[in-house]
RNA sequence: GGAGAGGUGGCUGAGUGGUCGAAAGCGGCUUCCUGCUAAGAAGUUAUACGGUCAAAAGCUGUAUCGAGGGUUCGAAUCCCUCCCUCUCCGCCA
């Protein structure tokens, strides 16, 4: 969340780079509660010191003294608990009202409502030349690679089975991601796939987007939307010395999302499911150089296209396009030749101390001094059914069947060529 | 799921109504001493928020012994509820 130091004593300027998002946020509410909360606060805090007073005073008083500090004693603790309840329902206000701001634009964010004025930063490779390219949801099934009709016999619309080399692509590509970042100092974790809401809280998905994620009410526990949820919650409520910074995590894990507010959006293909596979790159580091981790991090992202050798585009996402925690957001867009477009395939966000002050996330700088809040940053490295999808619409052959990335093959126990079904 | 034990500062661990933000040890930091590779001596060492101050230091107020409530003038300590951890049993990939 955002500094509340930062939003009462520079209202002015929050307010102004809030509005910039797409949406109504504002901090008046925020800073009209915490003046308020303050207030009773300190009221209450005198109460309490002349609660301390009395406590001492009383044990050496004899008789009647006795019984009049008792009785004061006992006047001044009714109302300091009075003043206490009060105190906790602004507490809950301002926590509530906190948690739902989201991180302010970052000054190099550029303005827009909406993701038609995300900025294209540059292009890598060449859209391959094809006559009449299909799209991957014609080659898949044909390839036997998807089945789609029996994914919703199994749970029900947006989830496919992945069949035969569908199945092994898609293993293969994870297996080629967690690969190449470690090679790149990742360090890879798998972590579990149902958190409690301290770690939704923490990454930002909670309060504001409750119905987005699955949610296993009985145990009071969500289906990770993204790996981002538990690997940057891996060190909540830790102080982490600077000598161990920066830390790097690659992670897979399956996401789910329940997709609520895309319906009629890609409903056909293998771009949008309820359960889909990522590779997930996570940053810990100083505040002072996450500009430049973050930059290295979409270097590393795309990196992975780059070797799979699929054309793509970098964009900056407008500050209306941003996502509720980040402050500064780069998509990369894999080319699709059977849809004729850039699809997203990659976000990598900086968080800057957003997620730091929700998860509590600290280090210990090596000067000695207090604990502070670090950087957070993380990126998709690839989503896999995605970069699946990419490679089947970039690879296909005019036979119909589909080559296998070199840099996969060695992924695909040698396997070069996928070919269409009899 | 059943039975039992327990949750205290960076760690170990004492503390069953006021003198407890909390003994002691370890670790950390500072200084001193010894020429011998590490030992000794002294001191210091929790966090958050607020006040004072130009600011820092300092001083000072409040809170914090898993969380929340209760009893009491007063709770780490007594009572209630919840959460978590460990051990044994059951079940099980």
């Amino acid at each position: 969340m955002i500094d509340l130091k930062l939003i009462r004593e520079k209202t002015d300027e929050v307010e102004k780079a809030l509005k910039r998002r797409n949406g109504n946020f504002s901090t008046k509410e925020l800073v009209e509660v915490d003046s308020e909360q303050r207030r009773i606060q300190g009221e209450w805090e005198a109460l309490r010191q002349r609660s301390n007073q009395l406590k001492d005073l009383i044990p050496a008083a004899q008789g009647e003294e006795r019984e009049t500090l008792k009785a004061e004693a006992k006047d001044v603790n009714a109302r300091a608990k009075d003043l206490n309840a009060q105190k906790n329902e602004l507490d809950e206000k301002l926590k509530a009202l906190h948690f739902a701001l989201p991180n302010v634009p970052d000054a190099s964010v550029p303005d827009g409502p909406d993701e038609t004025a995300n900025v294209e930063v540059h292009t890598w490779g060449e859209k391959p030349k094809i006559d009449n390219p299909k799209e991957h949801w014609e080659l898949g099934p044909a390839l036997g690679v998807f089945d789609f009709e029996r994914g919703v016999k199994l749970a029900e619309s947006r989830f496919t089975v992945l069949m035969e080399m569908g199945a092994k692509m898609e293993r293969a590509l994870m297996n080629f991601m967690l690969d190449l970042h470690s090679k790149r100092g990742y360090k890879e974790v798998f972590p579990p796939i149902l958190v409690n809401k301290e770690c939704m809280y923490g990454t930002g998905q909670l309060p504001k987007f409750e119905g987005d994620f699955y949610k296993c009410a009985d145990d009071e526990l969500y289906l990770v939307p993204t790996a981002e949820v538990p690997v940057t919650n891996l060190y909540r409520d830790e102080v982490i010395d600077e000598s161990n910074l920066p830390i790097y995590h690659c992670a897979y894990t399956p996401n789910f999302r329940r997709e609520a507010g895309s319906a009629g959006k890609d409903t056909r293909g293998y771009i949008r499911q309820h359960q889909f596979n990522k590779v997930e790159i996570v940053k810990f580091c100083l505040p002072e150089n996450s500009e430049d981790e973050h930059e290295k991090l979409v270097r590393d992202a795309e990196t992975v296209l780059e070797t799979l050798g699929l054309a793509y585009r970098r964009v900056i996402l407008c500050a209306g396009d941003l996502g509720f925690s980040a402050k500064k957001c780069f998509d990369l867009e894999v080319w699709f030749p059977g849809q004729n477009k850039y699809r997203e395939i990659s976000s990598c966000s900086n968080f800057g101390d957003f997620q730091a002050r929700r998860a509590n996330l600290r280090y210990r700088p090596n000067e000695e001094g207090k604990a502070r809040y670090m950087h957070t940053l993380n990126g998709s490295g690839l989503a896999i059914g995605r970069t699946l999808a990419a490679i089947l619409e970039n690879y296909q052959q005019p036979d119909g069947s589909v080559k296998v990335p070199d840099a996969l093959v060695p992924y695909m126990n040698g396997v070069t060529v996928l070919k269409p079904k009899a």
